[in-house]
DNA sequence: GCGACAG
DNA sequence: ATCTTGTCGC
């Protein structure tokens, strides 16, 4: 994968206005191949925020074993700005994907997808950048609102905002809150439900995502441990 | 003008 | 996000 990331030196205002540009280029119905892989990305920092440190973890969509794992370190050039999270957060991303030997077919990202004001979260601009499938997966609201939900894992209640659909209230583990999906890129909102789901086991957070946030937010590790070899490649060995 | 506000 | 002690529950 080797992805060219235009200049990244925007204002706020500068921002703003490429996500309105961008928005009607989002795609929301479903336009993925067979996935085989899927891939969670999680951005820690260090160095009292100085420094930005984004992970991947590539995960076997059937067996939620981890196939491959990469982590990126960038300084961070961007503040945190509610509605303005991609642009802070993509660089380092981007640097980790690089990295990967095994590409995923499905990305899980953390923060919103179409759950935003103007309907372009890290997802959606993720997304469109390196021409994947994009699923939002907040841990909290940005905007909207929706109904109180049964207490009973999957369950499921529409996002409203300004009288639009868009995204999801999941109840993915019972007793506790629920997370906020909506679709990033080329994936609907129904199927979006579906992989968070099928990702998610005995926590609140799917699988993928947890493995990203252990190395974004873990110890500053350089070197990744053995890892199983990938199917792809073990004919080379 | 006053709150709300992904990570 | 990050910092950071104790506490509740399986």
């Amino acid at each position: 994968m080797n992805i060219a990331l235009p200049d990244w030196s925007f204002s706020p205002e500068q921002a703003i206005a490429l996500q309105q540009e961008l928005r009607s280029q989002v795609i929301v119905t479903d336009q993925l191949g067979k996935v085989r892989y899927v891939a969670g990305v999680d951005v820690g920092f260090e160095a009292e925020g100085t420094i930005t440190r984004a992970a991947v973890a590539v995960l076997d969509v059937d067996t939620l074993q981890v196939i491959d794992l990469a982590i990126a370190r960038r300084p961070t050039t961007f503040p945190y700005i509610p509605g303005l999270l991609s642009f802070r957060e993509i660089p380092a991303v981007v640097d980790a994907l690089e990295k990967l030997t095994v590409l995923p077919d499905l990305i899980l990202c953390d923060g919103q997808g179409t759950a935003h004001p103007r309907r372009f979260g890290i997802a959606c601009h993720l997304g469109l950048i390196i021409n994947l499938p994009t699923i939002g997966v907040a841990k909290s609201l940005l905007v909207g609102k929706h109904a109180d939900l049964a207490d009973e894992k999957g369950h499921h209640q529409p996002l409203i905002h300004k009288g639009e659909t868009i995204g999801v209230a999941l109840r993915t583990r019972v007793g506790t809150k629920p997370v906020y999906i909506s679709p990033g890129h080329r994936i609907s909102l129904n199927t979006a439900i579906s992989y968070v789901m099928r990702c998610t086991t005995k926590y609140r957070l799917p699988e993928t995502t947890r493995h990203a946030h252990k190395l974004a937010s873990g110890p500053a590790i350089d070197a990744i441990a053995v890892l199983p070899i990938p199917p792809d490649q073990l004919s080379l060995f």
